[in-house]
DNA sequence: ACATTAAGTGATT
DNA sequence: AATCACTTAATGT
């Protein structure tokens, strides 16, 4: 599919159609695999990622170097850290990896505060994108803070599947701990758990989502 | 058949 | 919820 097309697929309702041709004149389309380092802390952002297709992983470190999940970015989002990274030439404080095949356009960053000021539809769309990333970091944040284990585990896996857009996770009990700063063990313990009340299936190297499945 | 890796479990803190 | 120590199960060579 051409940029033209895949622009106008996901961003139709969204840009006006000055803006997308200017979209498609300026941004690189690039085509990246999955696990992919994208950005990484301390970066110079020179780009912004508007996502054609696919999925991204943000993440940020705490002192101790532990990773942990700020959000995800979908088909149609764009990336809020990069937004004010950009501003002013600041480097960048997040970690982003691709969580599945993914398919942008890059813009360079100061496109982005030309338009902001010669289109309405982007303000729109930036101040959208801060507000439903602000909203996913507040509900990532309340979940590590009001919630157990088990809670986080199972938002944990249902995000994940969500994003790939399939129920049937590729993934082992260790890898899951990683990522959710805990121990095998403890995730051993609360997916089997899970398998007894029904909103999960196992097997090694393999979690099924249930609540997601296609009945 | 053997080694390696993934997952399950009881006991302790 | 974390850690240890150990077992069992699945998989690769």
């Amino acid at each position: 599919m051409t940029t033209a097309a895949l622009l106008k697929e996901r961003y139709e309702y969204i840009f006006e159609e000055a803006l997308q041709r200017e979209i498609i004149e300026v941004g690189q389309l690039r085509k990246i695999a999955k696990g992919m380092p994208m950005i990484d802390i301390g970066d110079t952002i020179t780009h912004m990622p508007l996502v054609l297709n696919g999925a991204i992983r943000v993440m940020q470190e705490d002192e101790n170097e532990n990773e942990y999940l700020l959000y995800y970015l979908e088909i149609g989002d764009s990336c809020a850290m990069t937004m004010t990274c950009c501003m002013g030439g600041k480097r960048s404080t997040i970690r982003a990896i691709t969580e599945t095949d993914t398919v942008l356009l890059m813009i360079p960053i100061h496109k982005m505060e030309e338009w902001l000021v010669k289109y309405r539809s982007w303000r729109v769309f930036v101040f959208e994108s801060y507000d439903s990333r602000m909203n996913e970091m507040l509900e990532a944040i309340d979940i590590v803070v009001f919630h157990n284990m088990e809670d986080r585990l199972y938002k944990y896996l249902k995000d994940k599947a969500m994003v790939a857009h399939n129920p049937i996770l590729s993934i082992t009990h260790y890898q899951i701990a990683t990522e959710l700063n805990t121990s095998r063990v403890v995730i051993s313990r609360l997916i089997k758990k899970l398998l007894l009340d029904k909103k999960i299936e196992t097997n090694r190297n393999q979690v099924t989502v249930l609540a997601l499945m296609p009945k």
